[in-house]
DNA sequence: CGCGCTTGGTGACAATGTCACCGTCATCTG
DNA sequence: CAGATGACGGTGACATTGTCACCAAGCGCG
């Protein structure tokens, strides 16, 4: 892990402003956080945690996304979720501190910004403040009903409609994925060869045009209403 | 959710011993517990928590084991994990509490008996003791770290594998496990008749011998074997 | 006993995963 | 520039798993 420790003047003292969870705890604890962790940045493609590298501090994401994906000893990977700017990733850097033998790993998708809260004060924030409490306890409960959500769809949900719906999720606002099918399978945890065939079969259909490394929604409206279980 | 009311001497001042991470609490927290806290009891199959059905308070398992299970929007089932006397409700509570659109439930598979905790008081209590902190954290930690687990197995592993390795799981001690095809195929969330045809497969084998509603592990090595990957 | 439900078996088929192999494209390097 | 290399994607054969329709035996109960 690769951390370049800074203190740009833009972030030192007003970071916590912009995170949603955050805005409203009592001016000392705020002021308790700014004195005490520092931020540290990341360029893209850092592994920020992983098997055999468990993180000292706990991460508030101020810019940029992580990657967190689980590596099978089958081989397979899969990508849990990410965590986006304005949210913690207090969750998995706890149990990687409780639980050596896990497998999941933290890469920047993006140049990366946080802020690193050392354990000792982390414990004393969530002792003084309800308001850190009630984020920390809020982003664990989003996180376990989010992981409940995933394992629904991996075991039931047909691959063509996970597909659509990744699809639609990575599309953003434009038409445009830059991927590979490869980084597809490893999103559904599935076979490059069966992203193949099905992007194959949207594209029968009209849904998508393809590329090396780029797909393009064209019938988004299909797409989401297959993604959504309509029709 | 019918829960009985009842303070049993047995329990109503001692539980707290009983559990592994709570016995080093400080006294006065322990004080603080017991005074605001009262036990409940539950007969087989309540229905603990569920779809539209909150409660209002965290549960610590005194006696008995709850299964949380996920019923899916496609009429689908799988089990997520269990609570065992010892361990607490809060996670899954927590996350039931803070999200309304859920789809797990909470079963007594046994007879329950349970300390309720009341939400302001689980407030106190993680503001005041680092030890009940340590102990919230740990539990979330090992749910989040399990599902990890979880989410790896239901898409990657191989069902001979995760068969043989429930059958030897629900087994525990003893070699009959009392169930049916269909109730394992709630286990792994998978179909009935796969069930069916995988426990064929080991009957030929001479691995176990099946009867109506029980499956009796005769060769557990073998079983053993398979769901370590040994061979 | 007869009825209805649970449990489990079966075959055909669809969907997905696995494997081996191929051709194309982009990049790097001598 | 030519050739090597690796990433990317396509293909067919096959194995595994999921789905569906249906059947038969056991079990509880009036």
């Amino acid at each position: 892990m690769h951390l370049i420790h800074s203190s740009p003047m833009t972030h030192k003292d007003d970071w916590i402003e912009r995170f949603p969870g955050l805005s409203r705890l009592e001016p000392s604890t705020k002021k308790l956080i700014t004195s005490r962790c520092h931020i540290v940045e990341a360029p893209v493609g850092t592994t920020l945690f992983g098997p055999g590298n468990s993180p000292e501090n706990m991460l508030f994401l101020l810019d940029g996304t992580v990657r967190v994906q689980q590596v099978s000893d089958t081989g397979h990977e899969i990508v849990l979720y990410r965590i986006q700017a304005g949210q913690s990733c207090v969750l998995t850097t706890a149990c990687l501190l409780a639980y050596e033998d896990y497998s999941a790993e933290g890469i920047a998708e993006t140049a990366v910004q946080a802020a690193a809260v050392p354990r000792d004060l982390f414990d004393d924030l969530v002792a003084q403040s309800k308001s850190f409490r009630d984020f920390v306890f809020a982003a664990f409960s989003k996180r376990i009903t989010d992981l409940f959500q995933m394992i629904d769809e991996v075991a039931f949900q047909k691959l063509d409609v996970r597909l659509a719906d990744k699809l639609i999720t990575l599309a953003g606002q434009g038409d445009v994925v830059l991927t590979t099918h490869q980084k597809l399978s490893v999103e559904l945890g599935t076979a490059r060869e069966v992203i193949s065939r099905q992007l194959q079969e949207f594209q029968r259909r009209g849904w998508i045009e393809q590329a090396r490394g780029r797909v393009s929604l064209v019938d988004r409206e299909h797409l989401e209403r297959l993604a959504h279980h309509n029709t």
